[in-house]
DNA sequence: GTCGATTATCTCGATCGTCGAGATAATAGC
DNA sequence: GCTATTATCTCGACGATCGAGATAATCGAC
């Protein structure tokens, strides 16, 4: 019997789910602590990343990043600039894509938020080996890939 | 200098926030797959869990697991029923009371989808000894810790 | 037991985010 | 040039959420 095994593995899926709550848990307090919504959250996430990532994130990109339409983009950058997040900046190379550029403020909002929470995470593994990070590396990477093909409704492979 | 094990961690952190990201899509497929909305997803898997626990969850709980008004939480359970997941059982003990239980079609659904996610990951999970499963277990509490404090504004420890 | 306070849910009207359809403007291909 | 394609925007509609207030049941003090 390997009963006790396997109770352990389903404990910590929950623990993954619990985590996973709490995760989402910070977006929300980012969002109500700047009178945005998730999707507001989303759209800012995936400016920064692609500033971190040397690239100016176009409307349309910032669409398919955060899975709206057309409108709703225009919608969402509507009220991002409104509020100063955004500004609207037209690409001279091809004007009519409309490139999107963080504010100063809502770059540095933003990298206190989750950048301190990235800051804390870093600061709770010091304790942990090189050989123990390995395995949780492993472990994410395993545990990644199956939600992702669940996640893209591919079979399970057993 | 130990800036590769500080990138280590940084690198190990972002894999968790890709898993975070992955884990919320596994929830939007089941929505797409139901016609449902993501709230109405987050709705019934309270409702499960409370039904594993052995307790039905009444209209006024099922606002607080998923943080909603109460005027939200009435048209939410209407269409939950609408399409018959969820039934309104009334409270013989306090009439005020609107219980609330899953349909068999929808308990088996979620079992399916939920479950067979968590399945895979237990699976997924047998490769590794009792003593990485420890070392995951461990960090999993210590992020989520970490995570938690930020969820809820709380000053990190530093 | 009766009556006011409290609790649980519901109704109504308003607001806001999202979308489909179609308009507008710029680019690319021939 | 002229047409097809691409990127974004406008408009009208729909749906999820909410605040305020209504309804109905329970509780507590007397």
């Amino acid at each position: 019997m390997q009963s006790d095994a396997a109770a352990a593995r389903q404990e910590i899926a929950l623990l993954l789910r619990r985590l996973n709550v709490e995760l989402d848990a910070v977006g929300q307090r980012f969002a109500d602590l700047h009178g945005l919504n998730r999707t507001d959250v989303r759209a800012l996430v995936a400016i920064m990343d692609a500033a971190r990532r040397g690239e100016a994130l176009t409307a349309g990109r910032l669409g398919e990043a955060v899975d709206l339409r057309s409108a709703s983009v225009t919608a969402l950058v509507d009220r991002l600039e409104k509020v100063g997040h955004v500004r609207r900046v037209r690409d001279p190379e091809d004007r009519r894509r409309v490139g999107l550029e963080m504010s100063e403020a809502a770059m540095t909002a933003g990298a206190q938020h989750f950048g301190g929470l990235a800051r804390d995470l870093s600061a709770a593994m010091e304790g942990y080996s090189a050989e123990d990070l390995a395995v949780v590396r492993r472990w994410l990477e395993d545990m990644t890939g199956v939600i992702t093909r669940h996640s893209r409704g591919e079979p399970s492979a057993d």
